[in-house]
DNA sequence: AGTCAGCAATTGCTTGCTCAGTAATTGAGA
DNA sequence: TCTCAATTACTGAGCAAGCAATTGCTGACT
């Protein structure tokens, strides 16, 4: 494996695949991910008190009545991992705005569930979320590509839970 | 404003409009990008000891050579604050991968330019992270959805650039 | 019954970021 | 020219997440 002083060939594919049209284009996928947070984190933050992780929290929790949630699941459905998970539920806990419970089932887990005061969170901030994923997500984006955009986002999303490794 | 113990018409509403399709899909985009920047990291970070965040640091400094950049300006590309772009700079600094310098032109910017072994990890970061992209990124994506993918993407990042309050 | 691999949750420590506050520098207007 | 608001970077403090190790529990296999 000879190496130059000057570049190689090598090299330069190198550089040019970090500015590949296809990396450009993964860029602004998490460049405006991370954008599209941040507004709705500080949305949530300034009009409701809570952050966009512990409304993904609440929208689990206050799907119906009596439907209590393990931790594991809020886990995996919120990409955390376990530890973050334990603290995350340790602070909303702290905040009064779930309980946590044990599973009659299961003794290793722990089952969460909103009080009155997170179910009354929620309700004031979904609507906030449902506006701003309107303002900045929905409205502007073309009604063609819409639904090209969704079912691109199923098909990775997809791909990504099957090789979980 | 009266308060009923009993659900309320428009509680019901809140309660519909977490649970959206639009909602929906926004939860789609963000978990599907956590995900996939989860990924490349954790390749670059076993395969060349060095952050996705990093990475995209090396991209814009290695682009032609000469080209500084300052902080400032790395700090909107990587949607970060100047704050964390001080100590991000720091780090790469410590690890030798990158050089600040003064500017000539304005005293108070510091210009970021990239080492000869900061260029050499650049160049074999650069298809790792090219690879990935490619398989889970690009190649889960009909073909027929890719380019309506990425214009949605742009109009986002248009409309979030715009309003930038 | 007895063992043991595996899973849920928790805890200590570390990392990577933000926020708030500071200092130096710049440029525009009185 | 002087002043002053805006801009760049840096620093201390604090927060939210990850990783690694631990505890308690479960279910399967011998």
């Amino acid at each position: 494996m000879p190496m130059n002083a000057t570049p190689r060939q090598s090299d330069k594919a190198a550089a040019r695949a970090a500015n590949s049209q296809l990396v450009r284009d993964f860029g602004l996928l998490i460049k405006s991910a991370t954008r599209l947070e941040q507004r709705i984190d500080s949305a949530l933050r300034r009009e409701c008190g809570i952050s966009h992780t512990m409304l993904e929290v609440l929208i689990r929790l206050c799907r119906q009545p009596g439907e209590e949630v393990s931790q594991r699941q809020l886990a995996d459905d919120l990409t955390l991992t376990s530890s973050g998970t334990t603290r995350l539920i340790d602070r909303m806990e702290e905040a009064g705005l779930v309980r946590r419970l044990p599973s009659p089932e299961d003794r290793r887990v722990a089952l969460v569930e909103p009080t009155d005061e997170g179910r009354a969170v929620f309700l004031r901030a979904a609507p906030v979320h449902a506006r701003v994923v309107e303002e900045c997500f929905v409205k502007p984006v073309a009604p063609d590509d819409y639904a090209r955009l969704t079912s691109a986002l199923s098909e990775i999303h997809q791909a990504l839970g099957e090789d979980a490794g």
